[in-house]
DNA sequence: AGGCCCATTAATTATATTGTTATTTATCAA
DNA sequence: TTGATAAATAACAATATAATTAATGGGCCT
């Protein structure tokens, strides 16, 4: 259920990608990444609830501010989709199983 | 100067995820995905160019169709970045250091 | 309660994306 | 050269995205 695309749509954009990169340092409030990039706090709210909505962060309460961190989990299933082509361009040492099996999926879908 | 971003955007839109999925199974002509996706020619005509321009597939002659593949490098890129983020998930017993020289590295730039 | 700070929501604008139909270009084959 | 097929381009409509400013909500102080 997790729409990969969403996490693609999200990735899509370099002030979110910027986000991520900024977040893989650990926590960080929005205040904290108005000031690390020249938008309005707006903008990076908007921006934080496409990369939520993604699944690529969360957001807790402290106080009055809304830390977010990365979720590991969209990470993880961005890699299981890359699996499938991993192959490409590396020996094929890995799962091809997986990859042919995976294939068949989609075709049957 | 691959620019990930454009990576993400092409494949934020299902329809080219699923055209990249197909084209996991070989070489394909546009035709031959306007049949298997409901859509017009001259939409996968556009996606393609979209796939094209994000460095995800490469486009050849022959006769008067254009077989389109994979670009093994753009996915390898895909991992490359993905590798930053793999310590969120996994037991960090891969390359530690090169993640916080990567960080680091942002933080100059 | 009142003020301050952090953040979200609303309204608006400009631009990008995705799809369509109609037309054009290019290659093959007779 | 003519006709057929493969694919690209043009023109256009509908919707989505990303940014702004202005206003609102909510938690913490004294």
């Amino acid at each position: 259920m997790s729409e990969l695309s969403h996490t693609f749509a999200a990735l899509s954009d370099p002030t979110r990608m910027g986000i991520v990169a900024h977040l893989a340092t650990g926590e960080c409030t929005v205040n904290e990444l108005v000031s690390k990039f020249e938008l309005t706090q707006p903008t990076i709210s908007a921006h934080l609830k496409v990369l939520e909505g993604a699944g690529l962060i969360s957001r807790t309460r402290r106080a009055q501010t809304r830390p977010c961190k990365l979720r590991p989990e969209a990470f993880k299933d961005l890699d299981i989709w890359l699996e499938r082509y991993r192959t490409l361009w590396e020996g094929n040492y890995r799962r091809l199983d997986a990859v042919l099996d995976d294939l068949k999926a989609d075709q049957d879908s």
